[in-house]
DNA sequence: GTGTTTTTTGTAATGATTACAAAATTACTA
DNA sequence: TAGTAATTTTGTAATCATTACAAAAAACAC
């Protein structure tokens, strides 16, 4: 996506595109591999001439409550950080650690019998072992 | 559940019923309240003499090790238990910040297409705002 | 361009979890 | 049952991720 339409987008959901938040909502949308905020900072530091962690930190969470991002919770130790907030599922990899995505249909979410509650979140992750790192425990 | 059940229970699952661990799984069960460590140590603290953090931190990752309960993130500053680890699905409330079970049924769960992949756990879980506190609000 | 507001930075503080070695408990054996 | 070895618990210190905060820098408005 053009840098363009990422400041667009989030002049469109009320923030404002400047320079290091487009450079972050970039990464997030071209790399996609749902990373920690170090891994942004690790990779970024390079791009960005004085790149603070404190920022990435600030600007993920601006992200998360302006609902352009959204943050999951999958290990303990971790958060990662996810540009693509339409319905989807996660599963996270014991052996490589990544975590990829799979598509589900927000119909095939089984909606329990929740009488008068509000649903803001739904988050549906799988744990186990890739098929790459399953073949290679197997040779 | 009787303390003896908890012991049987534990031994089954290769874990030595030691005084507190049968202490700690007990409360689990009793209170199904997925209570986070603190919340743990500050009951338990009043009926076990001399209760220290670390053994808490230490018999809970026992626990989910050996498959006994569940560590779930629901929020990325918490960690909550879990001895009940059957299917079911978790919901959040983001007032109160209790944290529910509801029912769902493996078969209910979508199976994504994952060719080759090994699945140890799915998690399913919802943020919102429960019944109670959506009527608080509302008055 | 000047002054004002917002954002970023760097460092310190906080909070949860783990590491570790000593003390206590439990299990085993004679 | 006493003695000994193995395991568990404890208390403190270390670690790591995240937040707080005030100063510096950047963006904005006139
Ligand atoms: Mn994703
Ligand atoms: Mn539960
Ligand atoms: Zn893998
Ligand atoms: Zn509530």
């Amino acid at each position: 996506m053009e840098q363009q339409q990422i400041s667009a987008y989030l002049l469109k959901n009320g923030i404002r595109p400047l320079q290091k938040r487009v450079k972050i909502m970039s990464y997030l949308v071209s790399k996609r591999n749902h990373p920690t905020v170090d891994m942004i900072y690790g990779d970024l530091i390079h791009e960005i001439n004085g790149l603070s962690k404190t920022t990435i930190y600030n600007v993920l969470n601006l992200f998360v409550q302006s609902g352009v991002a959204l943050a999951l919770n999958i290990e303990g130790n971790e958060v990662r950080y996810d540009a693509d907030t339409s319905t989807h599922g996660h599963f996270k990899c014991k052996i490589c650690t990544g975590v990829i995505d799979f598509r589900i249909r927000q119909e095939e979410l089984p909606r329990p019998t929740l009488e008068g509650f509000r649903i803001d979140e739904q988050h549906y992750y799988i744990k186990g072992v890739c098929s790459f790192c399953a073949n290679k425990i197997e040779a």
